[in-house]
DNA sequence: TTCATACTTCGATGATAGTCGAAGCATTCG
DNA sequence: CGAATGCTTCGACTATCATCGAAGTATGAA
């Protein structure tokens, strides 16, 4: 019964621990040259070149030459929605890379998911949108409300600009650790950028946690309370 | 550094192209034996036991002891959904299992599906046997009606005899080409060794291809018509 | 030009695991 | 009780590939 999609080729490229850690560490979002990415995964430049290589020949990562560096990045909103499931499914069945750590609860509270706002506050604000009409959810779409765009604009996001974009500007991904759905899309990632360019928040090195000052907090939590 | 849910068992487990082969063939929904995942997967028993033995210890999914049979099946809706999700992205990327050559035709036309007949054939026997009340489907399962009994008979199928099996007399298969359901159970596979047994039809080597005679075509179509 | 940095490719090695033949259990049927 | 069927386990072979040392390539700086 040769029909359908292959996705032993996909599983077969997430298989190794070794891209498997590479993958995870690009799931932050930043773009990482070859030599991160090969203390993230624990094995040499050499065989992180070639790790690389399969990887991007394998469509789910993808290069920027800049000078003697190249980055590298997750291809596309995807892949980070594809990982992210695997990544809930994982943690459903107790497979995890540590011991839940210091690092944990913080992971758990917020983090980036590859763009986009996730953990606890990703989760709450999606609830929020929800409860008070500003986003439909319609099965795993979502769209805006007019209310919804008053909201948004009044946040001080240019819908306008994201709306010219050829990717969804609303879509829900689901959160491992919360096992519900947050926000992503163009919209999701504008509203972390928002965060994090008010002061409110800001990114952890080497770690998906996302770190929210007192006042960012007391903010965030005013205006998507429980 | 190491946090978050591990991705690499999983994609692990989904990476090879048998135990792909065969999750994608449980994703019907139909708990198959062994025999019949080894089939699937083109593997021989021995090959697909060890499969068989991984999957189910990295939870993907469950067997359910029956006699002498062993039934496997996703362990749950979670795997479903997850095969589903890495399906649509692989899909997404043109990564098909499709192997089109000389055979995909005669393939999609009839070819045996374990032991009964499969494809546009196998699909078209089953609705026309629904379309005359000989059989009853209710959900995956069927039965014969009376008339379906004598239809049966005047074939030249020894009921009786089928009926004092274990196994169910009727079953629904979910066809692969056509995307519809084929008569399976004894009664299926009675129907094809009967067609082969009057020389109708004759099993092509090293292949699941069925081949009809002209002169078997012609009966076949005339016993049941578009 | 010369050196340094960043990364890739080559080559060899070692380990994993996918594969199947053969034998071994377990269950059911006659 | 055999005999047959369905499946598992064992053992051995093989191929793949992950890994890293060493050498090669490319870009930028001095």
């Amino acid at each position: 019964m040769k029909e359908g999609p292959d996705i032993s080729q996909i599983g077969a490229l997430i298989g190794d621990p070794a891209r498997a850690n590479m993958l995870t560490a690009l799931m932050g979002g930043q773009a990482l040259t070859a030599s991160e990415l090969a203390g993230a995964a624990g094995v040499t430049l050499q065989t992180a070149s070639t790790h690389l290589s399969r990887l991007e020949a394998g469509g789910l990562i993808a290069q920027r030459k800049q000078g003697r560096h190249r980055y590298f990045a997750l291809a596309d909103d995807e892949v980070g929605l594809l990982l992210e499931n695997i990544m809930g499914f994982a943690a459903n069945r107790g497979l995890m890379r540590t011991r839940p750590g210091p690092k944990d609860p913080a992971l758990r509270k917020a983090r980036v998911c590859y763009n986009h706002l996730a953990g606890d506050f990703g989760v709450r604000m999606l609830d929020r949108l929800v409860a008070d009409g500003d986003v439909a959810l319609d099965g795993e779409e979502a769209a805006l409300t007019p209310a919804g765009e008053a909201r948004i604009a009044a946040i001080g996001i240019d819908l306008a600009a994201l709306k010219t974009q050829r990717r969804p500007l609303c879509r829900t991904c689901l959160d491992w650790s919360e096992r519900r759905s947050h926000l992503s899309g163009a919209l999701g990632e504008a509203l972390l950028a928002r965060f994090i360019a008010d002061g409110w928040a800001k990114r952890e090195k080497d770690s998906r946690a996302i770190r929210f000052t007192a006042e960012g907090e007391r903010r965030f939590l005013a205006l998507f309370p429980e």
